[in-house]
RNA sequence: GGACCGUUAGCUCAGCUGGCUAGAGCGCUCGCCUCACACGCGAGAGGUCACAAGUUCAAGUCUUGUACGGUCCA
């Protein structure tokens, strides 16, 4: 006994009660003796719901319905069918049930271990050729933060398409799976989760912290790498890696020593971006502009010689504790009456100068927003506005800070002038210190005037409070130096950015210049545009998770400085390092020392990893790394707190991931590098260009001789729900592809996925829900959010209308409700995949129907001669190498959409529609035709396999045991594992093109037939007759019996053989009558003639068009030629047609 | 403020260097339980290609401007 069919019984499973799996249900019933009778489906069925739902379901089109069916309270949605136990074993069942095949094609590929590759054999550091090009792609790694969601998918699924595609056509292929520890984000993560618990990670210490978080870490990798294999990524899962694991954490220090060492990593006080909330310096990408109601206020500062007062614009009223000078702009009239003179400060009683520059805004009621709100003269405070700073170094102003790391007034960090009267303000937060400032203004006659003023105000991306301009310690890349970022730009392919900056030096021919390529192109500019601008980076954050600096530093003061050290800052300017050679440099490490005051000294130990430092030819060989942390902290140096941005080890991954720089320490990393970097390609959102490309780009040049991590980059599409808004994981709107799985299966989701792909930026996708109650999809309710997004509302109402309810994504991604039993948690679905699980379908049951076909063996024949075939076989293989040229080309260019959309109409239309409706009346007794049959079915499977890995691996075992005999030309090597099959080669020589203009023309004269039944609603079985000339005759007779096969013809007769019947329909085709008989026992005469009035207008519409255009001198002379001839062509096609027309017209009368 | 993208059928989208009567899937209408598939088959209806001007023999496609929606960077 074996299960014919598979449908489904709805989502019940998982959802409580003694759920029983299918297999068990149907042993059940085959073990009573009802093999007529129905078994469950789909996953699991509780065992009461389905007798309940047996004594209600209807029996229809050869199925048990259980469609509106109520069982166990519920109500099965319409698709709830099961199905007949039948004694037929080696059937397929009827429906591509995804949930059953998926698991056991994934167990099959990791059992053979399907994507694991070696690295090609390296001589002497170079790859040895044995003929195999090398395709690598390294994964974006997703962080560790959370579950992914259709965006990951959307670019996952992009990156195995390639990836299989180039295994299948040969090469050695390696797709590089990990995943990122994103520092700030997982952090912030678990802190918040440990918080709602009560507990403070600063009560924690560092160490358990750290422990807390890699427990979330191991958590959610596991997450991601199942939500990775159940969506089909082929990645050598042998080799996954992680930003923090030895082989990365042994990179990232490498780099950083190496940087250190060559005097590209800095330290120095800077205004940065700072999260007072976080503690944290943020990076200009990490702060997230937003337009903020506020006011601007006029304040009055008295000029010290008291002839008079000045007033100044601020929309930061509380940060004038720091004011170091007064500015106004040397055009303005207003700038005269001050020139020279001096301020005395409100408040803190500091005498500053008014200084002029020109970035000064002049007052002007009519001019831009900035302008009608300037006052023309611009408070400066260097230690807390970015443009500040800049004036304060035109004018070697004094840096006053009056901050505390939490953002509150602080005489702690740099304020030494605090007066009696501004000692009242130290303690307060930035917010109440702006209250408190205004009010004392006011309370003194200075406050001139209040205004409502709209501005953009940066926030925090992690705790989204406003980020304060701090000056702090941090550590630099000099990202600006040549050797970086003219470096990224010399990488940028000449054609898509000819001109580079002033300060670059030019592309040579070097290693790596001019080969990196966007697609599509226009990202070149945002990469260009972003390099153009671009400011030292600041990798220092102030966190815990992530990789500490491997810096030791000490202050100490100038007269207790070591000989070494003070020789080395022998003239040396405050605030510039300079290398020192020491006890530590002869151990192996990099040692700086800088002035950071005329009187203190700080000295800064880089330690290279421990693998670094045993490969260095060193004085001091005898100390370990261990040695020297420990000679390091006995002599006083403590180790820099702080972690490096995540972007510093993300933007090392294609080297890392390798194994760089010694690959020979790890088990199988040896050869990585020098076979698979450059890699192939970069997928990724646009969004991360300049956070993650460009970094990777500088570094792989630098580290490795200008070779690129990658040649090409294709920044995929960004995925906004139904209201147009971008899925994020901050609004909760994203989508778990889990959920998609659940509903359409992995390959539906793929699918679609890939047709989505077109170059431009953003795609729709309206999503709906799944009621866990009752299985039905139906459109939730949208809410808008305070931000005023449209959200789905965190709590739905079952579509059933009995009251109960459910807890949408949104509800949980947000926090809003947890679910429960009561209120269970409803998973997202959108009919955009239905194309994709119709899709898979279709060919799991044309496979069905072919394997059904191929049951006689005939491996023992020669290979089938094409050129002796059937009209039809020479056709679909000829539409077979079309298909596989476009398929080629679609990939190579990234138009993954065309590669989709070709694939889904050679499939659907041409071998579903077309061939196999054309070879039923032949295929049984047809051998040769039976091996072309299996032969293409072969190659569709091979075809479809990068984008629907699934159906085609779980179909391959059957068609390649039932398959036999082959063609000669066409390459269809045999494989245990689809996965690891050959791209198909078929020999240009196969293609027919006589048989694509005959079928084209032969499917048009079918298709006007089955018009012609469509409009008089001819029965399918009903067979007719057509009455034909010579011509179309010969063309009916050369196609082999389509035409009568596709419109149900069942006698061709010869029309100028004998008389027509009365009772008859015509076409016009190709200038001739067809007349079309045995229609209906009688021809309604009245409709017959509106047909034909309706044909004869439209061709004379067409003909009008044609001779108007023919009659155009401008055309018939600038036109190209053949443009021309067609016109004509047409014209007399057209007019033949019409003429045909009139005549049966005419014939009825 | 700068840059980029989009606006084509009820919905979601194709339409390459300007040139057939502007296409697809879903939805809709009609007919079909045709022995692979109702997640199907056959047929059909449905579009002033956002708006305005320009270039051209010819514009959905090129240019300029406007409006609306979106994204990124300041």
């Amino acid at each position: 006994m074996y299960l014919r069919h598979v449908g489904w019984v709805g989502d019940v499973e998982g959802h409580g009660g003694d759920a029983i799996d299918c297999a068990q249900v149907a042993r059940l019933l085959v073990a009573d003796g009802a093999t007529d009778d129905l078994v469950p489906l789909r996953g699991k069925l509780h065992r009461c719901a389905f007798a309940k739902a047996r004594s209600g379901a209807r029996y229809q089109n050869g199925f048990w319905c259980f469609a509106g069916c109520v069982h166990d309270g519920r109500t099965l949605p319409d698709r709830s069918v099961a199905s007949r136990v039948m004694s037929a074993p080696t059937e397929l069942a009827k429906t591509y049930v995804p949930a059953d095949a998926e698991p056991d094609v994934t167990s099959r590929w990791l059992a053979a271990n399907a994507f694991h590759v070696e690295p090609a054999e390296v001589v002497d550091g170079q790859v040895a050729d044995d003929g195999r090009a090398a395709y690598s792609i390294v994964i974006p790694p997703p962080n560790v933060t959370a579950a992914l969601h259709l965006g990951h998918a959307l670019n996952n699924t992009l990156q195995d398409v390639l990836t299989r595609y180039h295994r299948m056509k040969g090469d050695r292929t390696l797709w590089m799976p990990g995943t990122d520890h994103a520092g700030i984000a997982t952090q912030t993560v678990v802190e918040k989760r440990l918080l709602s618990d009560g507990i403070k990670r600063l009560d924690m210490g560092r160490d358990a912290f750290i422990s807390k978080t890699q427990e979330w870490k191991d958590e959610y990798e596991a997450v991601i790498l199942d939500q990775l294999q159940t969506m089909g990524a082929s990645c050598d899962w042998d080799r996954t890696r992680f930003t923090m694991d030895d082989m990365c954490a042994t990179a990232v220090r490498h780099a950083f020593f190496e940087l250190f060492k060559d005097g590209l990593i800095y330290r120095g006080k800077r205004l940065v971006n700072w999260d007072p909330v976080t503690r944290t310096a943020l990076s200009d990408d990490e702060v997230e502009m937003e337009e903020v109601e506020g006011h601007m206020w006029y304040l009055t500062y008295p000029l010290a010689d008291g002839s008079g007062s000045v007033t100044v614009a601020t929309t930061r009223p509380e940060t004038m504790l720091g004011d170091t000078a007064v500015a106004v702009n040397p055009e303005d009239p207003l700038a005269a009456a001050v020139r020279g003179k001096e301020i005395v400060l409100p408040i803190v009683g500091r005498t500053i100068p008014i200084v002029e520059d020109d970035y000064v805004v002049m007052a002007d009621p009519d001019g831009d927003a900035k302008a009608q709100y300037a006052s023309g003269f611009l408070k400066v405070t260097p230690a807390h506005d970015p443009n500040d700073w800049d004036i304060g170094l035109r004018h070697d102003l004094d840096v006053i800070n009056i901050m505390g790391p939490d953002g509150s007034i602080s005489d702690q960090h740099g304020w030494e002038d605090i007066s009696d009267e501004a000692r009242a303000f130290v303690g307060l937060s930035r917010e109440d210190a702006r209250t408190a400032v205004v009010d004392w203004f006011e309370a003194n006659g200075l406050l001139a005037e209040v205004r409502d003023y709209t501005h953009s105000v940066g926030h925090s991306y992690r705790s989204h409070v406003p980020i304060e301009p701090w000056l702090s310690d941090q550590w630099y890349v000099a990202v600006t130096d040549d050797k970086l970022r003219g470096s990224a730009l010399r990488a940028q392919d000449p054609t898509q950015t000819p001109d580079l900056p002033d300060g670059v030096s030019p592309r040579a021919d070097s290693t790596g210049d001019g080969g990196l390529r966007f697609h599509p192109d226009r990202y070149a500019r945002t990469y260009y545009a972003w390099h153009d601008n671009i400011r030292d980076w600041c990798i220092s954050r102030q966190l815990w998770w992530g990789h500490q600096i491997p810096v030791w530093t000490q202050l100490v003061s100038v007269a207790d400085a070591s000989p070494e050290v003070s020789a080395a800052l022998e003239g040396a300017e405050l605030d510039v390092a300079s290398q020192v050679t020491s006890s530590w440099t002869s151990a192996g490490a990099a040692h700086l020392a800088r002035l950071v005051t005329p009187t203190e000294i700080e000295e800064a130990v880089c330690v290279p990893p421990q693998s670094t430092l045993s490969r260095l030819d060193r004085a001091d060989a005898a100390l370990d790394e261990p040695g020297l942390v420990a000679a390091l902290e006995a002599a006083g140096y403590v180790r820099d707190p702080d972690v490096l941005d995540t972007w510093f080890s993300s933007g090392l991954w294609p080297l890392s991931t390798m194994g760089w720089p010694w690959a020979e320490d790890f088990d199988g990393a040896a050869g990585l590098l020098e076979t698979f970097n450059p890699t192939s390609l970069l997928t990724t959102a646009r969004e991360i260009i300049t956070l993650w490309v460009s970094r990777m780009v500088m570094f792989n040049r630098y580290f490795r001789g200008g070779d690129l991590p990658f040649q090409d980059v294709f920044i995929h599409a960004m995925i906004q729900d139904g209201h147009g808004q971008k899925m994020s994981k901050s609004l909760g709107n994203g989508v778990d592809p889990r959920d998609i799985i659940h509903s359409h299966g992995a390959d539906a989701m793929r699918f679609s996925l890939v047709q989505m792909t077109t170059d431009t930026q953003d795609l729709r996708m309206p999503v709906d829900m799944i009621c866990p109650h009752t299985g039905e999809t139906f459109t939730p309710t949208f809410v808008k959010t305070p931000a005023g997004h449209d959200v789905a509302a965190a709590i739905q109402d079952s579509p059933g209308g009995d009251g109960r309810q459910m807890v949408s994504p949104f509800g949980a991604a947000s926090g809003e409700v947890a679910p429960n039993d009561e209120m269970p948690l409803a998973r997202n679905t959108s009919t955009k995949f239905d194309i994709g699980r119709n899709f898979a379908n279709k060919v799991w049951n044309a496979s069905r129907f072919a394997l059904g076909s191929l049951e006689d063996d005939h491996s023992g024949r020669p290979p089938v001669d094409l050129t002796s075939a059937r009209f039809i076989d020479r056709w679909i293989v000829a539409r077979l190498a079309e298909t596989i040229a476009s398929l080629e080309q679609a990939v190579d260019g990234y138009h993954f959409n065309t590669y989709a959309d070709t694939l889904y109409h050679f499939v659907w239309d041409d071998f579903c529609d077309n061939y196999l409706e054309a070879i039923k009346p032949t295929i049984r007794d047809d051998a040769d035709q039976q091996v072309v049959l299996g032969a293409v079915l072969d190659a569709v499977l091979r075809l479809m396999h990068p984008v629907c890995p699934f159906v085609t691996e779980a179909l391959w075992p059957n068609v390649s045991a039932a398959r036999s005999g082959s063609i000669a030309g066409l390459e269809l090597p045999p494989s245990d594992l689809l996965a690891l099959a050959a791209w198909p080669v078929l020999d240009p020589s196969l293609v027919d093109a006589g048989a694509v203009a005959s079928f084209e023309r032969a499917n048009e004269l079918a298709s006007q037939i089955r018009r012609l039944r469509g409009e008089r609603l001819v029965k399918p079985k009903q067979r007719i007759t057509i009455h034909v000339d010579a011509a179309v005759g010969e063309l009916i007779a050369a196609t082999d019996g389509f035409v009568e096969t596709l419109a149900g013809v069942g006698t061709v007769a010869d029309a100028s053989a004998g008389d027509l019947p009365t009772v008859s329909s015509a076409i016009a085709f190709e200038g001739s009558q067809v007349v079309v008989s045995d229609l209906t026992e009688a021809v309604d005469i009245d409709a017959e003639k509106d047909r034909l009035d309706k044909v004869i207008a439209d061709l004379e519409k067409q003909i009008a068009n044609f001779e108007g255009r023919l009659a155009n001198e401008g055309y018939v002379n600038n036109a190209k030629p053949h443009l021309v001839q067609e016109t004509r062509d047409q014209l007399v096609a057209a007019q033949a047609d019409l003429t045909a027309s009139i005549a049966a017209r005419t014939a009825i009368d």
